[in-house]
DNA sequence: GATGAATGAGCATTCATTCAT
DNA sequence: CATGAATGAATGCTCATTCAT
């Protein structure tokens, strides 16, 4: 790679650190491309080089930190150990919803803009077959494929949206006092769609 | 009431009206306080004696449609024609989809900004008793005070989630389609509760 | 007029000032809008609440010194004392190249603008019956309406090409010396027209 | 000629037609030098090794499309077939006049950018004396130089300045509406300057 | 000669909010 | 109470020009 091309990675590297920092701290509305530039440390028109407007470098760190998101659940969670399938998808999502408490900036910032289409363009996009993943960990045997996507859907559109106000604001309860009625809709939903 | 009293009354329903239409057609980030006063038909400072800012009169609006919105489902659906407190529920949530789906503009607004918490006061402000009628629809003889809540919020927040990327990019499928599924998972996460 | 429309009429002709001194000295595209905004002594956001863009102010300029322009010619110019309709016409196009003589940046602002649509717009809204006055002045007795139109048109196009080059830039030779030639050209236009 | 001068020859070609291309259709204004550069398939940097900015290829645009037109003119029109020098000059008018009519761009490109100046720098440049032409072509015996530069000027003026509005809006008639008055204000042109 | 990444001044336009009338 | 003229900070975006490679 050539001095460069080097170059450039850092300037888009930082401009996307920068940019996440200010979305998760300032939120998105408040943050202008002039900040973002400027705490990059370029030229406001060079973040026109790399990025269309705001809203291109928002989708493209929902889609990044999505997908880190879910590497990371996939890695570090102990869904591998046995156990049914629920008990996988629970082990996954408990590690989601930590890495969501200990960093409430980027809950904020994921939750308030992923939706079903940019999380399934962000996973579809990845190197990793997520959907192979997940129909293996539901030992998909007795599940159809519309099934499996319905169920999944219906997940993650609860922990994402369950999650948001109890994580950020303790309210109705707190993440831990709310887990095990979480956990256990979560149990009811896939054992009903096993039937 | 006074003759000047009804002329405030109709200053800030007028008030209201707009800012909802505009809301819902243009969104929030487009519609300027200059647009609804302009087209509420009073002068621009006229809206500051009414409201504080533009999101002041949106959480108003919002509090308002909700309030509106469950009112409806109680009075409409057919949820009192017997059944278990599971078919009660799923009659409800059935009139709220069939709402939204007429009104995407409505449910564009209200979801993309309601929260547990917002809607708790929506209700809790309300003429009704929201929290008793729920608690007679799910016989709360077997459920605890907590329970009923967490129940609660648990479909609040998968209902509204899920139906947002159905009813508005019927993704990943249609309203119609998705129906059975979420109101399996709705059961399935009432009686888990019940037990 | 209360004092408010007093102090509006007075910031649309600061603005309305400021533009033409600008355009006239610096150039059209040089100038501004902020530049306009700034030297009339108001705030940015008040021009924009007299005139739609730069454009609109340029237009409504060039509108009103087109129509001062002839209007001091038809007042100066002793056109009346009688002559040929060829000498009329002469002495007025004699009124108004000395006025642009007098004031190039006039010339240089009207001139690159001017098109018979505007100009023809700009008299038609103008109070004074600009066609009945040339129709008059030519005798119309002996041309018909359509030749009274070309002949005009014919005129004050080649009047206002030829003058632009000889006055703001002595090129191909001064005014003075262009004149006979200009003058006998169009006493022939006029001529060939009225056979 | 080398390769490498063949390759520069190349690159100045391919930015001079891009550049008049764009010009003729979106307009100078709206023309950037990386528009040009990018269409013209060489660097942004590479534009200015070859002309110092906009401007610069512009005016060089005008002179070289000015003089294609006069020999275009020359070469097509029947001038040469006999009649009066008025009727000779008709025919080039009519001549140049068409290839307006069929390239509007064209036009809009030269007449709103040509002056006197830049016309006669142009056909000075050029390698047909021109002037020399002209001479002949109005039987110069009777016409002194100043005469025939005067007339010359004042027919190129006018014809550039009528055709403009007639060609581009057919205000206020069409060209083929016109050009019996155009005509007939010419040659009333040139037989008074005989005289 | 050629490249194209980087610059940053510059501009048009919007809009929440104030306040004199 | 109501008005709406005025403000001016703020923002997104463009583009001519430079210069290291």
């Amino acid at each position: 790679m050539g001095k460069v091309e080097e170059n450039k990675q850092q300037k888009e590297q930082s401009l996307l650190n920068t940019a996440f920092r200010l979305f998760t701290t300032k939120g998105i509305i408040k943050t202008s491309v002039s900040d973002i530039a400027q705490q990059a440390g370029v030229a406001k028109g060079t973040f026109y080089l790399y990025f269309r407007d705001k809203y291109d470098i928002q989708n493209k760190l929902i889609a990044h930190k999505t997908e880190q998101m879910f590497r990371h659940a996939l890695d570090h969670s102990d869904y591998r150990s046995g156990g049914s399938a629920a008990d996988k998808v629970i082990a996954i999502i408990d590690d989601i919803l930590d890495q969501m408490q200990r960093d409430p900036g980027l809950l904020r910032f994921i939750n308030k803009n992923l939706s079903w289409g940019i999380f399934s363009r962000a996973v579809g996009r990845s190197s990793i077959d997520y959907l192979s993943t997940f129909r293996e960990i539901l030992e998909l045997g007795d599940m159809g494929e519309t099934e499996l996507q319905m169920t999944l859907y219906t997940i993650i559109e609860l922990v994402g949206a369950a999650c948001h106000s109890v994580i950020l604001e303790q309210d109705p309860v707190s993440l831990e006092q709310y887990k095990p009625y979480l956990y256990r809709s979560v149990r009811a939903i896939i054992e009903a769609a096993e039937q």
